[in-house]
RNA sequence: GGCCCGUUCGUCUAGGGGUUAGGACGUUAGAUUUUCAUUCUAGAAACAGGGGUUCGAUUCCCCUACGGGCUACCA
C-alpha cells in the first residue's frame, strides 16, 4: 500500500452472492500484473446496486481471495489511502462529476421514465436512446432552458445520460486484442447518473478509477461494447493522461453447450463455480465451492491462471510465485476457453502429490474427524498419507482410500474368499497369526519374505492366500501392498484383523 | 436485427510463410502392481470453408460460415 507506486489494479466484484471462477480469475490477473510490476493490488466492492446486495457477500470475497493467496492490499475491510472502498459510500463525488459532464455540454439530464423508455421499446424492438432521437426525447436538450430548470427545481425525478457524439471512431488499444475501433453513430446515449442519484457503472467505474489512481484495468470481454463510454468519460472529464490501460480478459465458457459459464452450469453438470460454498440466506440454498470439495487453493489458482494462459513452454504446473514471475500480459490468449473439470482434477492431483505430509496434515484430520476417527498420532497419518497419497484426487478421497488404516473392516468382499475358501486357508492362517504374534520386529520385508515361504510351505497358491489376506485387513479388493499395509497396521492389529475375519469367511 | 470480439486434435493450448503441426487433460491398447488405483510406454485425434498475395499459406489479406459477448435507470 504505497501510492508512489506506478502499477495500481483493482478487482472490483459486485456482490451479488457467490464468487465465480471468471472473477477469480480475473482477480488473479490483476493481482499477477500488480504483483509482477510491484505494485498495488485493490480490492473494490461495487455494490451500487442495493438490490443485488447482498449481506455477507463482501466477507465472503475477502474469504476466497485469501484462500486464494490473493490477498488485496487496500480492500474495504482492511481500508487503505484512497478509502472508501465500496462504492456506495462514495455517492456525493459521482453527481458532481455528472452535472460538471452537463456544464460541458458533454452530458445531459434525461426527465422520461423508465415506464416511458419501455414503451418506446415495446414498439422498436431495436430503440436507442441516441444521437439519432434524444431530440425527440424529454431530456434538456430538447427541452428550453427554462423548462428544465422548472422540472428540475420541481423534483422531477431524472438521470442524467452521456452525449456521445456523431461521427466520431473511438479507438483504443487493448493489451490482448490490440486496436479496438467503434463508430460513435452506434453508441448509445447511457444513463450515467440514475434517478435515484446513484451512478451507473460507467460513472462508477471512471470516477473511481481515477480516485484511486488506477493505472491498469483488467475486466472481462462482456465489457469491451462499454469500453468506449469509459474512454470518452475519461476524455470528457479532462482526465486523459491518467487513463488507465485496457485489458479484456476472454471468458470461461460452458464445458458442453454455449455461452459463459454459470452458476446453473454447475448443478447441472455437477462441478463447483464457486470459489468456496456460498450460502444463500434468502433461497437458503448452498452452492458448492471449489474449497469445500477439496481442491488445494495451488492448484484451484494454478488451473485458472493457465486457463487462456501459458508461459511459451510446455510447463503446465504453476505456484503462484512462479506465475508471477512468467505472467505477462502478451501471452493471454484471445479466444473463450471452455471450462474442463476433469483437467481442474488433474491439477489437484498434481498438487497434493506436490505437497508435503505435513502441509496436508490439517485438512487429512479434518477428513478423519468427519468420521469419527480422532487422537491418531500425526506420525502414523503422515505414515499413511505417504502411501495412498498419489491415489487421491481430492482430499476427502483419503477417506475412501485410507479408512481401513483406521478402522477396521466391518464387510468384506466374501464372494472374492468364500466359493474357494476351505479348511486348508483356515489353519493355513490360524497358523500364520501364531507366527506373527512371534515376531519382534514389526518389518514389512521380514514379513513378507515370512508370509511367502509359509505359502511355498503349505503347497498352496500365492495367489489363493494373497488375496483372502488382503481381504482381511481392508475387506474387499482394493488399497495399496499388501505387506506396507501389514506393517504400518501393526502386530495386535492385523492378528486381531486375521481372527475376526477368519470368523466371518467360515460363518455361513 | 445492429455492433464488437473470436476460430489449431473432443477440451485447454504451442507454433508460425517451407514443421513428421508439439504438449497436456480425456480416450484406446499394452506393461508394471499376483488387488484396485497410481505409474510407465505406445496409439487414435486438429489448422472452419472459399478466394486472393506468394515459388510456396495452417500462418498475411478479404469474404463467408460458425461461436461468443454487448445491445437496462445490472454489473
Amino acid at each position: 500500500m504505497s501510492s508512489e507506486r506506478k502499477v495500481r489494479v483493482r478487482f472490483a466484484p459486485s456482490p451479488t452472492g457467490g464468487l465465480h471462477l471468471g472473477g477469480v480469475r480475473t482477480a488473479l490477473f490483476n493481482y499477477l500484473y500488480a504483483r509482477k510490476h510491484q505494485g498495488d493490488f485493490i480490492l473494490r466492492v461495487e455494490d451500487t446496486d442495493q438490490t443485488r446486495f447482498v449481506a455477507g457477500a463482501e466477507e465472503y470475497i475477502n474469504e476466497c481471495l485469501a484462500w486464494c493467496g490473493l490477498t488485496p492490499d487496500e480492500s474495504p475491510l482492511k481500508g487503505g489511502t484512497f478509502g472508501p472502498y465500496r462504492q456506495s459510500e462514495r455517492k456525493p463525488s459521482y453527481r458532481q462529476f455528472a452535472e460538471q459532464l452537463i456544464e460541458k455540454g458533454y452530458a445531459y439530464y434525461a426527465f422520461d421514465t423508465a415506464a416511458e423508455l419501455e414503451e418506446q421499446r415495446k414498439d422498436q424492438p431495436n430503440f436507442r436512446y441516441s444521437q439519432e432521437n434524444r431530440l425527440n426525447l424529454r431530456n434538456s436538450l430538447s427541452l428550453s432552458k427554462e423548462e428544465t430548470q422548472e422540472l428540475l427545481l420541481a423534483g422531477i425525478p431524472h438521470t442524467i445520460r452521456i452525449k456521445v457524439p456523431t461521427d466520431e471512431t473511438v479507438s483504443f488499444t487493448d493489451m490482448i486484442r490490440g486496436q479496438v475501433s467503434f463508430d460513435t453513430n452506434l453508441i448509445d446515449d447511457k444513463v450515467l447518473l440514475k434517478a435515484d442519484g446513484m451512478p451507473t457503472y460507467h460513472l462508477a467505474v471512471v470516477v473511481d478509477d481515477k480516485a484511486m489512481e488506477i493505472s491498469h484495468v483488467f475486466r472481462g470481454e462482456e465489457w469491451l461494447p462499454s469500453a468506449p463510454i469509459h474512454i470518452l468519460l475519461w476524455e470528457y472529464l479532462g482526465w486523459n493522461e491518467h487513463m488507465p490501460k485496457w485489458a479484456h480478459l476472454p471468458l470461461i465458457l460452458k464445458p458442453d453447450g454455449n455461452g459463459k459459464l454459470s452458476k446453473r452450469d454447475g448443478d447441472r453438470l455437477g462441478f463447483p463455480v464457486y470459489a468456496m460454498n456460498w450460502k444463500d440466506t434468502q433461497s437458503d440454498t448452498m452452492t458448492k465451492g471449489f474449497r469445500e470439495m477439496g481442491f488445494l487453493p495451488e492448484a484451484f489458482v494454478n488451473m485458472l491462471g493457465v486457463l487462456g494462459w501459458n508461459d511459451g513452454t510446455e510447463k503446465e504446473l504453476f505456484s503462484l510465485e512462479e506465475l508471477i514471475e512468467k505472467f505477462s500480459v502478451e501471452r493471454i490468449s484471445k479466444a473463450g476457453a471452455k471450462f474442463d473439470f476433469e483437467k481442474a482434477k488433474w491439477f489437484n492431483h498434481e498438487w497434493i502429490k506436490k505437497t508435503s505430509n505435513e502441509a496436508l496434515l490439517p485438512q487429512i484430520k479434518d477428513v478423519l474427524a468427519t468420521h469419527k476417527v480422532e487422537n491418531v498420532s500425526d506420525h502414523y497419518i503422515s505414515e499413511v498419507l505417504s502411501t495412498v497419497k498419489e491415489r487421491l484426487t481430492f482430499i476427502s478421497d483419503f477417506w475412501e482410500q485410507a479408512s481401513f488404516f483406521f478402522v477396521q473392516p466391518d464387510n468384506y468382499d466374501l464372494t472374492a474368499v468364500k466359493p474357494k475358501w476351505s479348511v486348508e486357508k483356515m489353519s493355513f492362517f490360524q497358523e500364520v497369526n501364531v507366527e506373527f504374534s512371534k515376531f519382534d520386529s514389526w518389518d514389512a520385508s521380514a514379513l513378507e519374505t515370512f508370509f511367502k515361504g509359509a505359502i511355498q510351505a503349505s503347497g498352496m497358491k500365492m495367489g489363493e492366500l494373497m488375496m483372502p489376506f488382503r481381504i482381511m485387513l481392508v475387506g474387499g479388493k482394493f488399497g495399496p501392498d499388501v505387506f506396507q499395509i501389514v506393517s504400518l497396521l501393526g502386530k495386535e492389529e492385523v492378528i486381531a484383523r486375521v481372527d475376526k475375519a477368519l470368523i466371518a469367511f467360515s460363518a455361513e
